[in-house]
DNA sequence: AGTCGGTTGTGACATTTAGCACAATTTACA
DNA sequence: TGTAAATTGTGCTAAATGTCACAACCGACT
């Protein structure tokens, strides 16, 4: 099964026509780790939907950064998405995390699909919402919650995507969280005297309570 | 002209199919101000156009809340939306400021109307997408900016939105922010001090630097 | 084995934000 | 006018987070 089909089926796009247009303008394209999607202040051109690998999405302001979420397989920035409706500059960064595949749509015809063919519709619905709940979580999460709270979170997040070895510097940590190393690096000495994980070099084992 | 009257120009509803639906379904209330237009962790089984008057939307979690944003003339609640394309408890808390005046249309049409009438759709794509702009300004003001910043900056905005004057308590102003009283007290004091603004009893005025 | 760049640990300290207590002030309204 | 409730000011203290400096450590590569 194509990358195109891979789509269709997920997406449960079984309107022939939408199909034969997607195939037409959609453009399939890999990237190695590292490559920017998308950059702050650009204007954007594409919609991308991630069909393997994924994307991170973030924010940054001077030498602080902070995750707004990752683009999973068969899913598309919900920003990109916003962008396609109305023309205007991105707020955000977007970078592939590994080898990625995409399949990129131009915005024109994003919008008008929405309104003529339902599963896409659906698409692009499902996907608004999803962020913006996402987003919404977040924030409360970022309101509310003390660092360490947050990044315990993190890590159990981590987990239940992988395994109970997560794979990352506190610098990376750092930046997903909006802080500063040294603030990670002491949070998690702390837990791991806790008996809650395990630090190692560039990984942390989490250890089931 | 009477309150659909204004939507449907607002809107730019043209379809008179559309226009016949909606005053068919939809229903239109009259609130003081105070009233609970959504609670959190309850069904959504409306939604609300605002035609005059305001809602504030926030979340909180024990003894402190946050400001999301507010729901102006011919806006939705974005949240509310996302509710009509699929059912769930809503995240937040809805309250209306003013008198208000809104038009409540039962969710089941919601969606249906935005696949079959281009007005709708543009209506309701539009709100989303504002809506997540808007979160996401906040999420990074929240995520990079001190509380002076951040309180500087909603005096502003409200600034804008009627004078030089914002009637509103430093309780109030901390609920808006997600912080405590006396940190606003505080910061307050030292813009006064800064010759930034001038303190009276529930109103602060700004002076024009 | 040696070097180098990135990573981690940590002490010392500064700043920001929060929490408690209580007095003073203002308003609403009985 | 008097009183109660809400609002504001502020000293003191504590906790959370950020910053700087520097040493120790790890792993990739020659």
């Amino acid at each position: 099964m194509n990358e195109f089909e891979i789509l269709f089926e997920a997406l449960k796009i079984t309107e022939p026509i939408l199909q034969k247009e997607i195939l037409t303008h959609g453009v399939l394209e890999k990237y190695p780790k590292g490559v920017f999607v998308v950059e702050q202040d650009k204007y954007i051109k594409w919609l991308a939907i991630v069909i393997q690998g994924s994307v991170r999405v973030w924010q940054e302001e001077e030498d602080r950064e902070i995750l707004l979420y990752y683009v999973n397989p068969l899913e598309t920035c919900s920003l990109s998405l916003a962008a396609t409706f109305k023309d205007y500059k991105s707020l955000v960064h977007a970078r592939t995390e590994n080898n990625t595949t995409l399949i990129k749509i131009p915005v024109r015809f994003v919008k008008q699909w929405s309104f003529e063919y339902q599963s896409w519709f659906r698409f692009t619905t499902q996907s608004f919402i999803t962020s913006y709940e996402d987003l919404l979580v977040s924030y409360k999460s970022l309101a509310f919650k003390r660092i360490g709270e947050r990044l315990y979170d993190y890590l159990i997040y981590s987990k239940e995507l992988s395994e109970n070895k997560i794979h990352i510097s506190h610098k990376a940590l750092a930046n997903e969280l909006g802080t500063t190393r040294e603030v990670i690096s002491r949070l998690l000495k702390q837990m791991e005297e806790e008996g809650r994980l395990k630090l190692h070099f560039k990984m942390i084992e989490l250890i089931n309570s």
